[in-house]
DNA sequence: TACTTTGTTCCGCATTGCGGAATATAGTTC
DNA sequence: GAACTATATTCCGCAATGCGGAACAAAGTA
């Protein structure tokens, strides 16, 4: 293995390695991918060659990968897809937001997300796009950083201040060096959404697009925090038109979603 | 899987059981399904309790579980949805199916869903709804059977003789004794399908919901075969809507969907 | 306080997975 | 067709890794 110290990590006699290994394999597949040789698989996880045919063979035998018949190589199988649907299905909060997104997307002619924290990212779970025939939500289980977005602004202002501080150490050590220039920016973002409501981004994450985020309040505590935003292109979204438009009806759309607030 | 030729599984020296153990945890939460605690994670697997904690604890800190704070049960992971957005994201044909059939389920006010076929299932990759506010598509990632529902039963007409034998004898095993029911059912199914085109199926899926099925012409052979249906609710259409109006139609949208057909 | 239920940790054992090297397979080049 | 390259699979001895019963903890119940 490339760097065991000894200490560590290797004693933890629970920490099934074997099972790590392969999903490392699975998670080494990007979006948009279609199909992996063992060889490739093998140089993105780090894994020795025979090692990752083992595991391409456990995860064929069982689903989670497919073989296309006459290249060889592995493709996710459908397997996976019944994994990431159960997770969907366990979020009822999706559900109820939808079609409120939906007819919220369809009113501003603006694209609008669901998204929950998991560490310093924010995980999609429903997106809606004002567009009818643009892209398929690709965008659903894709990951956003904390710092650089609206929607992650508007998350982090809302963590209590334990979950805060490990959101920060998770950011120190993502950022590096960049770390307080980032620390800075944010407790920005938290004073204005402790002020107005709502965090902006505007041109920073994605260039041309602009973007304001709200938090949802979380329905338990522990349970992961939720939050929303709405999108749209600099050519047709000025900041005023989104602080001064989006930005509040964004705020109605949340208390629509989770009423007692 | 099913039957190796020798000495049952256990001589598999390539097979990683760990793995499997780990990925039958992950697949032992059905959708809607929020927490699972580790005793029922053990009952539903049928492994030891010992082991069970393990492979949660690993799961956990891999982050395709996270865990409950106050209750300590077990819930999917975000990272889980990460895998499942991967393998959606390698289809490209939903980029260009998805605008394709929502347009066709707005102008016929059904619902219509893309499928592809894994083993005696068919699993939907893209479903669009009529009713804008009806069920987010928790239905995508989700499995129907092949044998009993109009998109199965054109799937499995499209197939080629060998592939053909390959799902008979997975159904053989999943049926039994009632497989050879089955079989004359599907047989009769496959030659509607080579008359007319396209596959029905009235109530017998699900009670009150009537359904006709097309197969798309897979690009590549070996690459899994696509298919597509429409469904409504009895009380809005009947047999001959469905055969005159909405089979049509459906083809119709096949083609325009894969061109070169 | 005793009891029940569920989750975690311990620890010796041998099974299981490891990975370098050898072997098969396929695709190129001359 | 032979020689060569690149990639996938299989072999096989070794020991690390995962196993699981049993002991231990924790939290809820009577």
């Amino acid at each position: 293995m490339s760097f065991t110290p000894q200490e560590d990590e290797s004693k933890d006699r629970l920490f099934v390695e074997a099972l790590a290994r392969g999903l490392r394999v699975l998670s080494a597949f990007r979006p948009g991918e279609s199909a992996l040789s063992n060889q490739v698989l093998a140089q993105r996880t780090g894994l020795p060659k025979s090692t990752v045919s083992r595991l391409t063979y456990t995860l064929t035998k069982l689903g989670y990968l497919s073989q296309d018949t006459d290249s060889g190589y592995y493709r996710l199988g459908l397997a996976v897809l019944a994994l990431g649907s159960a997770v969907l299905g366990s979020y009822d909060i999706r559900r109820v937001a939808a079609p409120l997104m939906r007819d919220f997307a369809l009113k501003h002619t603006i694209s609008v997300s669901l998204g929950m924290r998991d560490g310093s990212d924010i995980v999609y779970l429903e997106t809606c796009r004002s567009q009818a025939r643009v892209s398929v939500q690709l965008s659903v289980g894709s990951r956003v950083p904390l710092a650089s977005t609206a929607i992650g602004r508007a998350c982090y202002s809302s963590l209590s201040a334990t979950e805060r501080e490990l959101a920060d150490i998770d950011m120190a050590a993502r950022y590096g060096k960049d770390w307080p220039l980032v620390q800075a920016k944010l407790e920005q973002a938290r004073q204005q959404v402790l002020q107005r409501g709502y965090s902006e981004s505007f041109g920073e994450f994605e260039r041309d697009v602009m973007a304001v985020g709200v938090a949802l309040p979380s329905p338990a505590p522990g349970q992961g925090s939720l939050c929303l935003n709405a999108s749209g292109p600099a050519f047709a979204f000025d900041a005023d038109t989104m602080r001064s438009q989006v930005a509040p009806a964004l705020l109605q759309l949340a208390r629509q979603i989770v009423p007692g607030a």
